[in-house]
DNA sequence: TTGAAAGCGCTAACAA
DNA sequence: TTGTTAGCGCTTTCAA
């Protein structure tokens, strides 16, 4: 094994102190140009690389910044992800990823552990977890940026996704196609009345006057699969479903395919998110478009804003979803033969 | 901003010193079993986290593994994340995931960034680089389990799947369903020749002394989509088309239900690599199933082995794929009514 | 059984 | 402009 150069050796070879060496380095003003030369030569040419581990001891900061999602696996994360992760090297910042499967006990866990490895701060996307458990973690740590949870500490930031207007829009296009009667397919996790997708839904039908047909199942593909069959089974007028998320979507239209149902032709469907794939099938899913990209990216940026000025208070930012009309809620289907562009990440802004 | 406890102030607190305390944290045995005691009970009471940052400093550990992937918000790699992350977190180790977009410099640049990070091995799923830049790296460091890349050198040990015999079970499925006329759409990225699932491709259909249908195209739906529209309006005669990856077959899928062609009545089609979405679509698509999360798992264990034993050689492991038979490869299309499984994860091993 | 000293690699503060 | 000292929090000597 092929001991690490420090900044010893090169001090040495250099026949200067560490402390000259460390000036060079870090290219501060108060070292002569031509043993900073010197010095830079000998740095490329025994490949010295700076010990991230000894920095950071000396300062305090890892230059890591932690994620919590409730799993990697799950398609809406891996953007965030991915924004979050750009951002963060062209800020020669890492991320670090733990998964808390959605288990409150997790989640604190998670929390625990990113603190107990020093991260300079945490993104997090953790709902189960009480608020007042949330806050005492935040008493002990910052900076914290939460997504898509509206709690108020000075050591938390958030960024918000407008999910009650993503949800009006996507009921208010449905009402557009000619629906009257436009079920949910909710989220069985959550206590309706404190879902803002559920209260969107609510709110367009309310304001044109229209019934809702609310059904709470998983999450899931084969939570919307089974949710349809029994929502269109209890409601066969129901001639659109909005659904919590993608994949229930996606199992909504498999219950429909399986059920003989043509899809928009019989029934319309909406997700939520626009994960990449829906894009891609047949027929293609109309779904409220979120960017997540931007999400991580724009995270991450205020984590670091947030760390260079301690006394930045923190705040909220709030996006726009907005909706993508794709072929399963158009009533006037779209020419098919044409080859469709499936935008591959969405760095907007 | 809270200070972090440290072992001195829980020393001045028990009035012993750092190294009492030190050893009463690590359980050594060189202690009495009361000041043990009432040192622990300080901990708990102050609350103290040892700090992971200077632990590492003195061991030259820092129980973080880097894992390289060309795009984490490719669903190819956020099982292997999780089953890596899992592994590592059981092991009170974490996982560090980078980006390669394919790019053979940024590959480059990802593994010095990690060695940089001082991470004490690394995953690596690169196959840009050249072999020489390959070896050149694994000469400074060590432990590297490479997935999916087969070269030798002492400090790279190796995950493999059987791509090769994937291919061939794909093929033989088909041949079994009766195709005569089986295409491939192959990644336009490598050359046919160095693609053992290609290789696997021509040696079942020159067993069975059948003509083959090589396509090269994008490795993404949309390449699928554009190869197969170019393939079958080239040999209108192809009944069957296996594809490189899934994304390639969701892509063919597309492409024959825009064309009119039925799936898999006209048209049978047969992915590799069997991410989660493909079950969940209509028709569901046959795949070669790779375990990915075992994937993950198993080379974050080997890492772990290399580094606890120094004198481990490094080898390679080979996985078997198999076969995942669904609707779009099957001529007697299966019962649609019935509310199918879709497995979350597959942790078999 | 306990403590004191040294050092991991680096940087900040001060001195020359 | 350069060097010396000290210290980040911990563990590994070695001594008491």
């Amino acid at each position: 094994m092929k001991k690490r150069i420090t900044i010893g050796d090169i001090a040495i070879a250099a026949g200067v102190s560490k402390q000259t060496v460390s000036r060079a380095i870090n290219d501060k003003d108060e070292i002569s140009l031509e043993t900073k030369e010197r010095i830079m030569q000998l740095v490329r040419e025994l490949g010295y690389r700076p010990n991230r581990l000894a920095q950071a001891m000396n300062s305090q900061r890892t230059r890591m910044v932690g994620l919590v999602v409730s799993d990697i696996t799950n398609a809406f994360f891996p953007e965030i992800a991915r924004g979050a992760q750009d951002a963060a090297m062209a800020q020669d910042y890492t991320i670090l990823i733990v998964n808390t499967d959605e288990s409150a006990d997790r989640e604190i866990q998670m929390l625990e552990l990113l603190a107990a490895q020093s991260v300079d701060g945490i993104i997090s996307f953790t709902h189960q977890m009480t608020d007042r458990q949330l806050l005492d973690f935040a008493d002990g740590f910052r900076p914290i940026v939460m997504i898509n949870r509206n709690i108020e500490h000075p050591n938390i930031s958030r960024i918000m996704v407008d999910n009650g207007r993503g949800a009006e829009m996507a009921v208010e296009h449905l009402i557009e196609q000619g629906h009257q009667h436009i079920a949910m397919l909710s989220n069985i996790t959550f206590a309706p009345g404190h879902v803002r997708r559920v209260q969107g839904y609510l709110r367009a039908l309310s304001r044109h006057q229209l019934p809702d047909y609310l059904h709470s199942t998983n999450a899931s593909s084969d939570g919307g699969y089974n949710g349809t069959i029994a929502l269109l089974g209890n409601h066969p007028h129901v001639t659109a479903i909005f659904c919590y998320n993608d994949m229930m979507a996606i199992g909504a239209l498999r219950a429909c395919q399986a059920t003989g149902r043509r899809v928009p032709e019989d029934i319309a469907i909406v997700g939520f998110d626009d994960i990449q794939l829906i894009s891609m099938i047949t027929p293609s899913l109309s779904s409220i478009h979120v960017d997540k990209y931007e999400i991580g990216k724009l995270a991450f940026m205020r984590v670091l804003e947030l760390l260079e000025d301690d006394t930045r208070k923190a705040g909220a930012i709030t996006l726009e979803p907005s909706i993508k009309v794709r072929e399963s809620s158009q009533r006037q289907s779209q020419p098919k033969m044409q080859v469709r562009q499936v935008n591959s990440r969405s760095t907007s802004s």
